[in-house]
DNA sequence: ATGTAC
């Protein structure tokens, strides 16, 4: 299949209408990415989601997009809240999969390899990695789901695994309205025991510098300063959000014909946002969100008191603020140009422009960080939405976006290869072969994807960060 | 992404 892409603008790219699209599908790419684009199945999906109803234009292609299940990673799609649908797979498996960053008061250079490799150390003893891996702690294989899922971060926070503070500088405060446990299946629930844990495939904690700050004022707003220590959590809502997204994407395929809704794909399966389906994914959604809020605050207490043990310094000396916490797989009610849309963000990251009143107070001036995690070894972006941002439904890319599919990368690389790409770059695991997939080389250049939006006019680069060290969750060796 | 296959 042939899918056109016509320039419209700087980095800006409209699909030829394709099938049954009811809107536009805009991508934006730089003339280095749209040469070495070759997604058409990518393109496909977006003019899938454009053909839904009730979708409201443009359904948007990022910088880093690829082929996903239903709506490709690196999407968005807004629908409109009354006659619009709500799609699992617009969301995406691992619902609430986000970034959050902490910063710190100690400089990277007082860090020698032998304090980040007992750092590394003192994390993973506390915080599983890899996939199936649950909670070490049996007061979070345990605990309340119901206050979990329905409170997010701050359930812990009150309980004191964090700093009162944290609440402000998570997306949605840390918790998303409308939870509802009764709309979660056994099964999900019995996926629930994988707190304070961040998994496989892409996810890490990274201790890393504040390697280039590009806009002074607006990164001394964040707490950030060129060669200070910060430490970025990339994970989501593991076992339990999978279980959600694949139990309500077969009710929303089952589903969709009662509602006369044609399905593209298997992978957009879609109910009404007003019927039982819509409004109890939703639910279950939220408070699959809110599990993940929740995973990344047990994390954040967990790294807190690893770099208490290791530096022997209080947390007042040591730092170790929440710069802010930001979700990319997520649907959100959101107000655009007077209307009340959900905004489906698939590998997508939310920058909402500055004074825009959702802001949290202390970044109503600036609006709040961006985060951007580049791939393993590579550096990471803070960024923040222009006043155009309002032309993507205040979204931006969520990381380098891959090239090389997982298998492909496996098949093609050798851990040597992937050892040499590190650069140097302080590594924690056991197995480098069932990491090939995550190879720097499987990913898109994190610079010229985040240029691509820098020069689209959409967003500016706050600051930019080196990996210093890692710890990655195993997957297997396929 | 994922008890990486029901």
């Amino acid at each position: 299949m042939n899918f056109n892409l016509e320039p419209c603008g700087k980095n800006r790219y409209r699909l030829s209408p394709y099938g049954d699209m009811q809107v536009e599908a805009l991508v934006f790419l730089s003339p280095k990415l749209k040469a070495q684009f070759g997604e058409s199945e990518a393109l496909k999906q977006l003019a899938d989601a454009a053909s839904l109803p009730g979708v409201v234009s443009p359904v948007i292609g990022m910088p880093d997009i690829h082929t996903g299940f239903g709506l490709p990673i690196g999407g968005v799609m807004a629908t409109d809240s009354k006659t619009g649908v709500v799609s699992a797979g617009a969301v995406g498996m691992d619902i609430n999969c986000g970034v959050r960053l902490l910063r710190t008061n100690l400089e990277a250079k007082s860090l020698t390899t032998g304090k980040l490799e007992k750092l590394l150390a003192a994390i993973e003893k506390r915080v599983p990695s890899g996939v199936g891996k649950s909670s070490l702690y049996r007061e979070f294989r345990e605990a309340d789901l119901e206050a979990v899922t329905h409170q997010g971060a701050a359930y812990f926070i009150r309980r004191g695994y964090g700093f009162p503070e944290d609440e402000a500088s998570i997306e949605a405060g840390g918790a998303l309205p409308g939870a509802d446990l009764k709309a979660v299946s056994q099964q999900a629930r019995e996926r629930a025991d994988q707190l304070a844990t961040i998994g496989g495939g892409n996810h890490f904690i990274e201790i890393g510098e504040v390697e280039k700050v590009f806009l002074p004022e607006v990164a001394s707003v964040m707490g950030l300063q060129e060669g200070q220590v910060t430490i970025l959590i990339h994970t989501g809502s593991r076992g339990f959000g999978h279980q959600i997204c694949t139990d309500y994407s077969a009710r929303m395929a089952q589903a969709a014909s009662k509602y006369g809704i044609r399905l593209p794909s298997k992978g957009l399966a879609a109910a009404p946002i007003d019927s039982p389906e819509g409004r109890q994914y939703l639910a279950a959604m939220a408070c699959a969100a809110n599990f993940a809020f929740a995973n990344r605050q047990l994390i954040t207490f967990l790294v807190r008191e690893a770099f208490e043990e290791v530096l022997k310094l209080s947390l007042e000396e040591i730092g170790l603020e929440l710069v802010y916490d930001v979700a990319h797989n997520i649907a959100k009610f959101e107000e655009h140009k007077g209307r009340t849309l959900l905004v489906h963000r698939k590998g997508a990251t939310r920058a909402l422009p500055a004074g825009h009143k959702e802001n949290p107070a202390r970044y109503l001036a600036t609006g709040h960080p961006a985060i951007i995690p580049g791939s393993m070894g590579t550096a990471s972006y803070v960024v923040i939405g222009t006043e155009r941002i309002g032309e993507t439904f205040n979204s931006v890319n969520h990381g380098a976006g891959r090239i090389m599919s997982r298998k492909k990368a496996k098949s093609s690389l050798s851990p040597e290869e992937l050892q040499e790409s590190l650069k140097g770059v302080l590594l924690r695991a056991k197995n480098l072969r069932s990491l090939l997939d995550e190879a720097p080389v499987a990913y898109k250049d994190i610079d010229e994807v985040v240029g691509t939006l820098v020069d689209a006019g959409l967003t500016k680069p706050v600051a930019r960060l080196k990996p210093l060290a890692v710890i990655k969750g195993e997957g297997d060796e396929g």
